[in-house]
DNA sequence: CTATTTGTTTATCC
DNA sequence: AGGATAAACAAATA
């Protein structure tokens, strides 16, 4: 479920908990999202911790408590945040639960536990969240940038390189999708084999698809336009918004995509 | 019972 | 060495 836009939605839930102070942690440290981490740290140090901020970069997030208690979710597949009211429990999946002054919760869950929690307790940013590449609507994400990367990948098809975090990041299985389509492209071909025009157009693209959906999903979930893939991708059956033709889906990548054959060259 | 899933990591082959 | 591809992970849903 979760890409750029829908991260920045789940980001915004903990929102109302921000300088709330930390009362309690539940979690169950056996559960895989968990995999890596001191939970031992994590359940006592956060304690006492107030919320001070929070940013979503792609499909990371990052709640710093206090100035030097740094929290990750990646909500892989089936993640959420949530807030918990006083009173409600907690469900079979909310793996973590941090209980804060004002008696309401935060929860993360995930049913499939493909997401991830990660936490350190240090000065600086830690190297998980420093590490974090340009993101689409900054100023570094350049064309050349985005060029050179698909020269590096020239024999993959643009697809799985648009799947690729460390260049584009937040753009998840639908983005890719959508981003193929509106740019004429079809999914399966090779990164190199794109024209000086088709790189110029993807470019713009993912910049306008990545603003259009923050505006529209990253606040309250809306829907998306009609006119975009997203609406007819998901079933068998669908229509081409463009040509009105019968939509394609097919394995590329590893991944299931949605492409437009009158369409996409 | 089988197939499918908006993600990432790891293994394997080239 | 580095890139490309497939499998693994886990649980719900159709």
């Amino acid at each position: 479920m979760p890409e750029l836009a829908e991260v920045e939605y789940y980001r915004k839930q903990w929102e109302p908990a921000h300088g709330q102070t930390v009362t309690g942690v539940h979690l169950n440290a056996e559960k895989r999202v968990f995999r890596g981490i001191d939970t031992r740290a994590l359940r006592k140090d956060i304690v006492g911790q107030k919320l001070e901020d929070s940013e979503a970069h792609g499909k990371q997030m990052c709640f710093r408590f206090g100035q030097s208690h740094w929290l990750g979710v990646h909500l892989g597949m089936t993640g959420k945040t949530r807030i918990l009211q006083s009173g409600e429990l907690p469900e079979k999946h909310d793996h973590l639960v941090l209980q804060m002054g004002d008696a309401r919760s935060l929860v993360f869950s995930d049913p499939r536990m493909f997401g991830r929690i990660l936490y350190s307790n240090t000065i600086g940013e830690p190297a998980w969240w420093a590490m974090r590449s340009p993101a689409i609507l900054s100023d570094d994400f350049t064309f050349e940038r985005m060029n050179q990367f698909l020269e590096r990948r020239a024999k993959s098809p643009i697809k799985a390189v648009l799947l690729m975090q460390e260049t584009f990041p937040g753009v998840g299985n639908w983005m890719a999708d959508e981003i193929c389509w509106s740019i004429q492209v079809r999914p399966h071909r090779h990164a190199g084999s794109l024209t000086d025009g088709e790189r110029e157009n993807l470019y713009k693209a993912l910049q306008f698809i990545s603003q259009e959906a923050l505006r529209i999903i990253g606040t309250d979930w809306g829907d998306l336009p009609d006119s975009w893939l997203f609406n007819h991708r998901w079933k068998d059956g669908g229509i081409c918004p463009k040509t009105g033709c019968k939509l394609i889906r097919e394995k590329i990548g590893g991944r299931t995509t949605c492409w437009s054959p009158d369409w996409q060259r």
